[in-house]
DNA sequence: TGTATCCTTGACAAGGGTGTCAAATTTGAC
DNA sequence: GTCAAATTTGACACCCTTGTCAAGGATACA
């Protein structure tokens, strides 16, 4: 039973993401991640070293998907409609399937409880998050369909998302996220007042 | 050095409610409660049973001090000045002084870690949360001052709170917070189209 | 076929956490 | 002054977690 690896890195890193949405980062014991992957312990620690790289492997493969999935949504020209689908994105991911929650947001959460380079990775992902909301909405700011200046929009949005998640936490009610998530929609990118 | 209670119940969940707010409430060990309050591990176990009892009386403390801070600055007739100030204690909550951190979301997102009991607080104290808010709102709506319904109003804001306790333990920047908290105030609060 | 290489597996040591308890000690009341 | 009640204290048993390691077994390549 060894010689060449016989699990598919594929697959544990899609088990250990679910694992580690559910219970966050801190909460996730090695045995934890071994029971859900199938993998030993011991197999795990010999092939990542220790389970914050087994964590920023799979947060890096979450955030190539999540900020794909968005760059790919905010590229059409209508903003309203860029933003209606990014927060469906958003909040399906937070309450779709049996890996709920939001990876970012609770990772984040945690704080000084993790590790400089973790924290650093959480970061990197919000602020290319950002980046990708200021520009689409400099492109939409300059068909004067926002309500606010690109920067402060995107930031608007990102930080709104992160309460999202936090309140999906709390109420577990998706539609409700969705109506929030509508209502500040409307508040960005006001109705043209008709020319 | 024993026989009636040697140590001052206020002083105690003062310190322990820094503790939490700082590493979270599964984070905490009881061992950490003891170094802080200076008081023994045993005495709290004798005192209050368990890690949960004690931090529910920690939450009760500052949710009573939280919401009766907030229903006295949103009483004032002028809704903008009230936001303003309510954002102001809330970021003040999340950054001030050594126990920084926003409590009420570093425990919410811990999420279905937590018993239910502490999750039924959480919930709890957003629910009046928003209440108050929905009531200044809609007192302030009736003078058409508002962007918004009252209801909706009032979950935006608990949502963006959650949001910027959330920013606060990534960006760490006081600042930002109260750039966005403005943003969101001037969405919320158009400047009176002049009658 | 032989051999080096790599993966798996179970065991181990060390550290930390929880909750309990008996002994010691102090207080307050009778 | 004596006694009951309550608190403090340190120790204990138990469980979980991390990270390491040696032994065992499979594979690939020469």
């Amino acid at each position: 039973m060894a010689g060449v690896r016989r699990f598919d890195e594929e697959e544990v890193l899609a088990k250990a993401e679910a694992v580690f949405r559910q219970k966050g980062y801190e909460a996730t014991s090695m045995l934890d991640l071994a029971s859900a992957t199938g993998v030993q312990r011991g197999s795990l620690y010999h092939a990542y070293g220790d389970k914050e790289e087994l964590f920023l492997r799979t947060f890096g493969r979450y955030e190539a998907r999540f900020l794909t999935a968005t760059a790919q949504v905010l590229e059409g020209a209508d903003i309203r409609a860029a933003l209606t689908a990014f927060f469906d994105i958003a909040i399906a991911n937070m309450t779709a399937g049996p890996a709920r929650g939001c990876l970012t947001t609770k990772t984040a959460a945690e704080g000084e409880q993790t590790s400089a380079r973790i924290r650093a990775e959480v970061r990197g992902l919000l602020d290319e998050l950002d980046a990708l909301l200021a520009a689409a909405f400099a492109r939409a700011g300059a068909q004067g369909a926002l309500a606010l200046p690109a920067d402060e929009a995107s930031r608007m949005v990102v930080t709104f998302t992160r309460g999202l998640a936090v309140m999906e936490r709390v109420y577990g009610d998706a539609g409700a996220l969705r109506d929030t998530a509508r209502t500040l929609i409307d508040l960005l990118v006001p109705t043209r007042p008709s020319v």
